[in-house]
Parts: C-alpha cells; sequence; structure tokens
DNA sequence: TTGACATATGCCCATATCGGCATATACTCA
DNA sequence: TGAGTATATGCCGATATGGGCATATGTCAA
C-alpha cells in the first residue's frame, strides 16, 4: 500500500500548506472565485484548480456557480475532527505541573510493561 | 515535486491514522516501549519501528534507551502548532449566528472580486 | 455564431510513501 | 563466548502525489 490518499482525509488534506494557505484565505476574506485565490496566492490556476477539488472531495469548501466563474466556501466545520483529537493533547502543554506529574506517573507504570493500559487505549483509538 | 516528506510537518507526520494510533496511545499510557506499543496496536514491529522514525524526526516523540528496550514518550506540546490552527476556525463551528453573519459579510464582498483582502490574508499566512 | 474569459482535466515526471520481509545492530544473561 | 531478546534498517513493489503544460469544458457578450 502507498500512502494514503489526500482524499480520504481532512487530515491528509489539510497536511498540504498551500491547502492550508486556501482553507486561511477563505477564513479571512469569506467565498472567493477561483481567480481571486490564484491571484491571492499567487500560484498557477491548475494547481489552485487541483487543491480546491481535494478540499472539495474531503467537505472543506463547497462551490457555487455564479456566472462563468465558481465561488468556493469554507465549510469549516470539517476541521473541527482535527480540532477535537488535538485537544486531547491539551493537557500536554496547559498545565505544566500536570505534565510533570503525568510523566512521573507513567515512568513509574513504565517500569513494568504497560500491556493492559496499552490495549485499553488502542481499544479506545480504534472506536474513534 | 511530489508530496511533501512525511517528516517536513507536524501537519503530515499526523496525517497517517496509525502515527496518530500511536499519539494516542502515548498519551493514555504514558512513555512505552516499541514492543507494548507492537502488541498494544497490533502492528508488526517494523511498521511500528518506522512510524516512530517519523515521529522521533518530527519531534513528536522523544526516545530514552532503558537496557536492551527503547522507551518513547509522547511530546505532545508540537501538537499544539496543528491546534493554534485549528483553532482559527472555531468561530465558524462555536457560534451558529456568527457563521450565518460571516457567510453574509463575506457574500457581499465576494460580489466585488475581494482582491485586496484576499491578498492581505494571503500575506498573513505565508508569515504563519 | 464567434470570440474572450473562467475553470477543470488529462498527461507526464520525479518523488516519497507504506507495507512486508529479511537482516543488521545492540544489549543481557548464562 | 554464544544464544536470545528488542529495535532499527535496507530493499522491494505498488501507489498517489504535486507541479507544469496543454487543452477541454462551460459561460458570457457582442
Amino acid at each position: 500500500m502507498a500512502r494514503a490518499a489526500t482524499t480520504t482525509d481532512v487530515f491528509n488534506a489539510v497536511a498540504e500548506p498551500r491547502r492550508r494557505q486556501i482553507l486561511d484565505l477563505l477564513a479571512a476574506a469569506g467565498p472567493c472565485a477561483v481567480g481571486a485565490i490564484v491571484i491571492a496566492l499567487g500560484l498557477p490556476q491548475p494547481a489552485v484548480s487541483k487543491h480546491l477539488g481535494v478540499l472539495r472531495e474531503v467537505g472543506l469548501v463547497s462551490v457555487e456557480k455564479h456566472g462563468q466563474s465558481r465561488v468556493y466556501q469554507l465549510n469549516a466545520k470539517e476541521i473541527q475532527a482535527v480540532h477535537e483529537w488535538t485537544r486531547t493533547f491539551e493537557r500536554f502543554w496547559t498545565h505544566k505541573l500536570d505534565r510533570i506529574k503525568h510523566r512521573a506517573e507513567a515512568r513509574a507504570r513504565a517500569q513494568g510493561h504497560p500491556f493492559a493500559i496499552a490495549a485499553a487505549a488502542a481499544r479506545k483509538d480504534r472506536a474513534s
């Protein structure tokens, strides 16, 4: 198997910097026609179209025909999944003390191999 | 150019589901030896080692030799970048009214091409 | 209808991927 | 020293990528 397609996941779609740029732009400027994005980001038009295609397929943007131009609109709700996942780790950078405590506990657990805990976590991960 | 290397970015590293599983596991169970991860996730050992290699190179985990096993520890601080980026879009799913308002404003702006706004946003994006 | 404009697509290339398998490296203990 | 365990690494194949370029599609305007 090769790498997962960029259209499989919001995570994969968002891994490309230029795609993130496009999303940032749409968030800042509101719905944009392709041409506007091309000019704003200084990218060749086919590239923009292709990136928009990926974003569209993943549901991160939606299109609306307006005459001969197509206006792309951000659908940021899809980013929420990524946000939620990262939020899981929030405690690791917000409370320094907590982090130290966690490390200590974890180190203690690591002495005996934490198979049970690990397996439980894995089950939880697979469920998500 | 092909797709960016998975070791370029936290975004790219995290695009792989199994890598996310490993991170989830380390967050839940604390530092783990490779063998523990192998058993917990049911993946072949070389695969786990390679994924850990990617995570290591991006700084998402750190290693510590302990006898003949290597204990990997989560360094979640690196995930904060992703968290911050997604947080930029938070307003789009938290307040429904805000979202509607934004759309309306944006639509209005879209009538005349929002080049100036777009360009400004692009500059801001490139800076980040 | 013809021409100009706005987007999308198709094709080619070089590249990096992930998985599987075999094997090298590193450490421990008898 | 030699066997056994724990990880890492190298090589292979199949695949999807992203950029560039040319071109097809679709739409408006005169």
